[in-house]
DNA sequence: GCCGCACTAGACCCAAAGGTCTAGTTTCTC
DNA sequence: GAGAAACTAGACCTTTGGGTCTAGTGCGGC
């Protein structure tokens, strides 16, 4: 799955092959805008030119199968990128701050409509295959930092840091339409993270 | 609106008074659990039971005028909390601290299901003035910290720091059914924040 | 050439969504 | 105690939701 490229950004491909993977691509940007609940079928296949047949063709499980796949896309996507920067010897605050600015961009070319990463997603029906794959994300991006830092308990609570402000400034700059409350965030996190 | 009394808590009301106040507290805790489109009339109807005809009659504008009372009653609630105790000359950090502790708390009644705050409330309808609602309370919050920061442009940092640790420990909190990762962002994120 | 497979196509279905509307009932006010 | 407001009650309507199903289409192997 995701036989991506070299690409460096959190984008979909941005020329998608088969229809499945055009699918995710949708998927993920109608969800990280809107939420789970807040996406019909109908725009995801609106967004695709694709009938109906061919989702639930590639996708029985429909929408939450389809959602699943988009959240274990996005998750390979950064955990990937988290770990090649890492393997550079980057620090993490570096690395983090690397990936904020990288939010706002994106933040920025969809008109704040667009969070990245999963934050919107979380509002997802509780107790089900999809919370469980969002949280296994988390959990992989948490150890990437977490083993980066060091793999000590400071190292963890610093981890935890990093992505808090990140999801959290992310969520300040949308509502506020304004990427320098992320930014702002995220720079004194890493800042902090780089200590020591 | 919100006649409260001297209550600490940022839960509604335990003993909500007229049916237009049931339907707000409701309707916020529904919201916070599942997201603005997450949450179906028919749920709130259900959570106080209240016919439609009283929902439509408090609430001409429907579920959006609904939302937008939900999130009016919590962000007058945490502003007014955030005041009080800055008022008494808290240090700033000590304050993100309590906030924080009180939202383990809350997550930790609700069995996870429930963030307090806005967080899930993100994923509303774009552009609408529900969305600026959101946008507002999240000004005020901004606003009481940096000022007991001591208004300065490092303290507008620190303060976006504040929110989005929080905002942010919530989301990773919630996902994981995890309360100490909010205490670790946040405890973080108070140090840093109380230094100079 | 034709058989089988992966996929497209979209009509169709039922339940649930949000919202309207008209009758009641209660509760003030005078 | 009469009348008007404020509020409750729930039947009803319309649209949209997610999902199923059957028919078709293109393309590989043999």
């Amino acid at each position: 799955m995701a036989s991506r490229d070299t690409e460096t950004t959190l984008a979909p491909p941005s020329t998608p092959m088969g229809s499945k993977e055009r699918l995710v691509a949708a998927a993920l940007s109608l969800f990280q805008a809107k939420g789970y609940h807040g996406v019909a079928i109908s725009d995801i296949l609106d967004a695709t030119d694709l009938p109906k047949g061919s989702l639930y063709h590639h996708f029985p499980g429909g929408k939450e199968e389809l959602a699943i796949a988009a959240v274990g896309f996005i998750a390979d996507e950064v955990d990937a990128r988290l770990a090649a920067e890492f393997s550079k010897n980057k620090r993490a605050g570096a690395v983090l701050l690397e990936l904020a600015h990288e939010c706002v961009l994106w933040l920025q070319r969809s008109d704040y409509s667009q969070t990245p990463l999963l934050g919107l997603l979380a509002a997802s029906p509780g107790e089900s295959a999809l919370s469980a794959a969002i949280c296994d994300a988390q959990k992989r991006w948490l150890a990437r930092f977490e083993t980066a830092l060091g793999g000590t308990d400071a190292a963890h609570d610093k981890a935890c840091l990093a992505l808090a402000s990140l999801e959290g400034g992310i969520s300040l700059a949308r509502m506020s339409r304004a990427s320098d409350l992320l930014i702002r965030s995220v720079t004194l996190a890493a800042l902090h993270i780089n200590q020591r």
